[in-house]
Formats: C-alpha cells, sequence, structure tokens
DNA sequence: ATGGCTTTATGCTAAAGA
C-alpha cells in the first residue's frame, strides 16, 4: 500500500502536476494540504480512478484525500476548539489503516496570536494521536506540520533561528508526538542531511538545495513495523509552476 | 534585505505563506 502527502499551493493552479504525478505513481492514497480555494474537483479525480474528500474554504488552508479504495470519513475538524473554522484536518479511515491528513498552522509572526493558535492547535493534535493510540493499531497522522524537528532538517539553522517552525516550544510539542509512540517514518531508515520537502520560491533556493524538510509521516508502532520505504519525490519541485513543496510517499507491505 | 516569489480575492493592493 503506497501512501503520499503533497502540499500543493492551489490545486486550482497545480491541477495538471497532481494528475500527471499520480498517473505516475499510481499511489493508492493521496493527502493533499493547501488547497486555497473553496471549489475541488472531485470529479476530475474520480475521471482518473480517486474517490475523494476534502475539507475547503475560501483562499486559505484546505486538505483532501484521494483515495483508489472506499473512504470511511471519520472526522473533519480537530477538536478542542469549536471556534476554530479553519479547514487542517481530515481523518479517514482507509484498507484498514487510519489516515489522518493535517495542515498544522504557520504560526509566523511568533509575538501574534496566530503563534498562540499554532501551540494550542499541537496541543489539540497531541490529544486527538492519544486517543487514537488507544483505539486503533494501524494509525498515521500526515502532512505540512510546518515544523523543522532537528537543525539537520535545514539548510541553514542560522537563518530559520526565532521562527515557528524551530522555536523550542514548537519543537517540544512536536517530540511529544513521539513521546505517545509515533515515530517520523523518514528518519527510520534515513540519517542522512540535506534532505528536504519545501524550499522557496525566491533566490534559487532549490537548485542551491536550500530547503527545510517540515512534511512529515508519524507512524504507529505497527506501522512501523510495516513501513517498506519513506522517500521524498523532489522531481515535482523542477517542473514549470511548481508547488514550493513536494510529494512524501510512504510504502507499507501488503 | 524589510519576503527578493506565488496565490487568492464581491481584486488592481493586501494578506498569507515559511
Amino acid at each position: 500500500m503506497k501512501i503520499a502527502i503533497w502540499n500543493v499551493n492551489s490545486i486550482k493552479t497545480r491541477l495538471e502536476h497532481v494528475k500527471n504525478w499520480l498517473a505516475t505513481h499510481q499511489v493508492d492514497v493521496l493527502m493533499l494540504q493547501e488547497l486555497k480555494g473553496e471549489v475541488f474537483p472531485s470529479e476530475i479525480f474520480q475521471e482518473i480512478g480517486y474517490k475523494s474528500v476534502y475539507a475547503a474554504q475560501k483562499a486559505y488552508n484546505g486538505v483532501a484525500i484521494l483515495s483508489k479504495h472506499d473512504i470511511d470519513l471519520r472526522c473533519d475538524k480537530l477538536p478542542g476548539d469549536d471556534g476554530d473554522d479553519q479547514a487542517r484536518f481530515l481523518d479517514c479511515m482507509i484498507g484498514g489503516v487510519r489516515c489522518v491528513n493535517i495542515y498544522l498552522p504557520n504560526g509566523n509572526p511568533v509575538d501574534s496570536d496566530k503563534y498562540t493558535y499554532k501551540l494550542s492547535w499541537m496541543r489539540r493534535l497531541y490529544d486527538y494521536m492519544k486517543e487514537l493510540r488507544g483505539a486503533e493499531s494501524d494509525v498515521l497522522i500526515a502532512g505540512d506540520y510546518n515544523v523543522i524537528p532537528e537543525d539537520r532538517d535545514c539548510h541553514d539553522p542560522k537563518a530559520w533561528e526565532g521562527d515557528a517552525a524551530t522555536l523550542p516550544q514548537t519543537r517540544a510539542l512536536y517530540r511529544s508526538y513521539g513521546f505517545l509512540g509515533y515515530t517520523d517514518a523518514f528518519r527510520v531508515n534515513n540519517h542522512a542531511d540535506a534532505q528536504y520537502s519545501f524550499w522557496d520560491y525566491q533566490r534559487g533556493a532549490y537548485q542551491k538545495n536550500h530547503g527545510i524538510r517540515i512534511d512529515h509521516f508519524l507512524l504507529s508502532p505497527n506501522l512501523v513495523d510495516r513501513m517498506e520505504s519513506c522517500v521524498i519525490d523532489t522531481a515535482p519541485r523542477g517542473l514549470e509552476k511548481p508547488s514550493d513543496h513536494v510529494p512524501v510517499i510512504l510504502t507499507l507491505e501488503s
């Protein structure tokens, strides 16, 4: 079973990229972030063999799950704040795997309520992940975390010092997911530096590989045992009018 | 370098992204 994540920075603008990528990679599940609009082209994905569910809003945020198999939607809002109406969360059961798609808030600037929102969102996610660890054996929480877990996940740690993606409180909350028993799939077998999932549009960042790794798969122990590989597909970043993020692909046994 | 690009929006400048 192959499951991928991809922050597309507007599904409308990236539709052809996504369709071509699916045709090439034939993943079972693709979880998208940053749809950036109310409209989602479900019919177009249906035509190429993918069912879909989505949570969208005008202009910002938005998440979707595409799947070749039946999707059992469990929840489309992260519990814990009734006033939070941002489209950043989808929880589904697909082929026996609990798949949670997240677009975690960016949080900058850090002296604003945006960072407060990020931290409270991360605490709410902790509670949700804790519940799932008790209820299910095969769980993955994946998507755009907007967290650089360690300095080695960043080309220039100095430049990111003080950013909402690296602040000690952010990293502490991210680590707390590990204490619940979740593992960063990418780092199970890969300890190389300079492995990134995002490059800024400016200053030729991609060509110089000045990137950061912020798109992650966190896996429950059962899924770590089932994991065959977790790789970043950097190729789409080199296309015309690319997203600033690239897909990460998880392959599970059977 | 203060975002130097990119996207969306009852749009033509502002806000957000990371």
